[in-house]
DNA sequence: CTGAAAGCGCTTACAG
DNA sequence: CTGAAAGCGCTTACAG
């Protein structure tokens, strides 16, 4: 492979120091106006551009200019709504994104939390592997710069967070369900041990309370979050003897595996079974009947995030902030 | 922020040089055991781990251990199997991953190669803005090992590539639209400079010819490939005096833009009109109705691309390859 | 088996 | 306004 041009070769070229080049880069005003105009014209002529890994070695953090963002499940829409609000504002702001998808593999989460770190990045945006993860831990008690999206930590408090209110959207979710005449409703969540299975749960146990109805625990049920976990459990509970006549799914993608299922037995929705998804995908208003959902804000997230990532950054003794947005019910003709 | 531990820190503790230290990680065999010994318990107690940045500045290209991957759309589910199979790949060599999304924006795919080729990657791979792609072009001029996935370049073979046979695909679909008795079919492609919204549009036109059907210019139409083109132009079509009895939809987001229009128009798939989309996705049995559709082997394009990259990466004059894939007709209730 | 030294491509005080 | 020099954290010939 052909060299790329390095800042000796440029200065060779107008004939002047790599001190004066590198200056007419990051301090053109210090920089005679001919002697600039000579270098400009190298750096077009031999396409230059400055090495960003020598860079980074070079200069110190905080002011690097690359951020990283780890996200649990890149095959859930919610995540990559977060990954775009970031990305524009990292393009906006002119940071590179260093981005890698752990797929709620523990080992993996590990591997790109070092990756990151010994990358040198000024800071990371991420959903941590569960509340008591304990590799995002330590690094913000040595003061690294992150942010959680979608997920926060037990035991430690002092970090910036941007979350939705899930018991809310649950609640209003299972209270829409049960003022539509619903008795039996099942709650099929994700990962036990994911902060927002928990939470949905709770919303979803608070809207029967309040409307005085049974909470069963046969109808309780935690997956792993993806597809066929979805499929599998509603599958088990239709079986039921006393089978359920409403879901409330506890994600996207066990939303896409519950439909999977009720359509594979056969059954109508609403008519025989109805269906509340938390979260709402872009095609939810083409699905087999158009989804009612609870709608979270992935994009606003990823950006927000973004942006308390950058104020970090720059103000590292910035107290950290907390932030939730609502999610929103959308109602369709699933129930 | 605390400060990372460097191999001076170890070597001090351990009361060796650098070089030993170093040695100690990249070449175990030439340390004595019991120096090997000392310097791995320090290397536990400080939790050192090497500077990648330091490192790759230092090591030579090919080397690096680290692949770049560019990708046009993030938010279309094919290209998210890619890319889980080149994660797959790349977490299987230990190989990180830098990704990026240019959302088909040539200027974001601009300021990504840049960076790629600045951070020192070993190699990309990517999907070309279009067939014309200069910067593309550029960068395979200068030997930089790149394999391309999707889409080709026209004038520029020497490269590595994989890709579907959307010319079949394509053609399979609409021969067995026609054959289900449909007459009016469209065409709903995405952007025409992208080389798969032609070769599927070929395909549908061979299709026609080989049946002896018309083929009708006013029912070949090109958007740009996102959610809302699908749902404009199906409107549009929707709206024609002799309108389309069936829909060929070139990509995902197109085809489910289209059934929200279909849907918003109280037409009956396949009732009023049938369609088949380029693309499945993982819902596509759950929506309404079940989608039948020409199914692309994403994870598979993206595992045989990364191979490929590391082909070339670990033997530079490798001649290049071109891997066609099949696509593959699911037949569902669309049609 | 081990260490001193050079060097990867930059940035930035410092001196002039 | 400009250049020589130090140094970021590593790796790797080279000498011993």
């Amino acid at each position: 492979m052909n060299k790329t041009p390095s800042l000796k070769d440029v200065a060779e070229k107008a004939n002047v120091s790599i001190s004066t080049v590198s200056r007419s880069l990051n301090y053109p005003e210090k920089v005679d106006t001919k002697t600039l105009g000579r270098i400009n014209k190298v750096i077009k002529e031999l396409n230059y551009r400055p090495n960003r890994v020598a860079q980074r070695l070079r200069i110190k953090e905080g002011h690097r200019k690359i951020i990283g963002l780890l996200i649990p499940d890149i095959q859930n829409p919610f995540y990559v709504d977060v990954v775009r609000g970031v990305e524009d504002y990292a393009y906006s702001r002119n940071y590179a994104l260093l981005m890698c998808n752990f797929a709620q593999n523990k080992e993996k989460e590990r591997m790109y939390l070092d990756i990151m770190v010994s990358e040198s990045v000024d800071g990371m945006i991420l959903a941590p592997f569960d509340k008591y993860d304990q590799d995002v831990i330590n690094l913000l008690e040595k003061d690294f710069p992150i942010v959680c999206v979608d997920r926060g930590l037990a035991d430690y408090q002092d970090v910036d967070i941007v979350l939705v209110d899930n018991e809310r959207g649950a609640f209003e979710a299972v209270s829409y369900l049960i003022e539509q005449g619903y008795e039996r409703i099942a709650y099929v969540g994700g990962l036990p041990s994911i902060p927002t299975s928990q939470q949905r749960k709770d919303g979803y146990v608070k809207a029967l309370q309040k409307y005085n109805m049974p909470v069963d625990n046969e109808l309780i049920n935690f997956g792993d979050s993806k597809h066929d976990s979805g499929k599998v459990i509603v599958r088990e509970l239709l079986q039921l003897e006393k089978r359920p006549t409403a879901f409330f799914t506890g994600n996207n993608l066990i939303t896409l595996g519950a439909l999977e299922t009720i359509h594979a037995m056969n059954l109508v929705i609403p008519g025989d079974v109805a269906i509340i998804g938390f979260d709402d995908m872009p095609w939810s208003i083409s699905l087999n009947p158009p989804l009612t959902a609870v709608k979270q804000p992935g994009y606003e997230i990823g950006k927000r995030a973004a942006d308390l990532l950058y104020q970090k950054i720059i103000e590292p003794e910035k107290p950290s902030v907390k932030m939730m947005l609502n999610a929103k019910l959308i109602i369709r003709d699933s129930c």
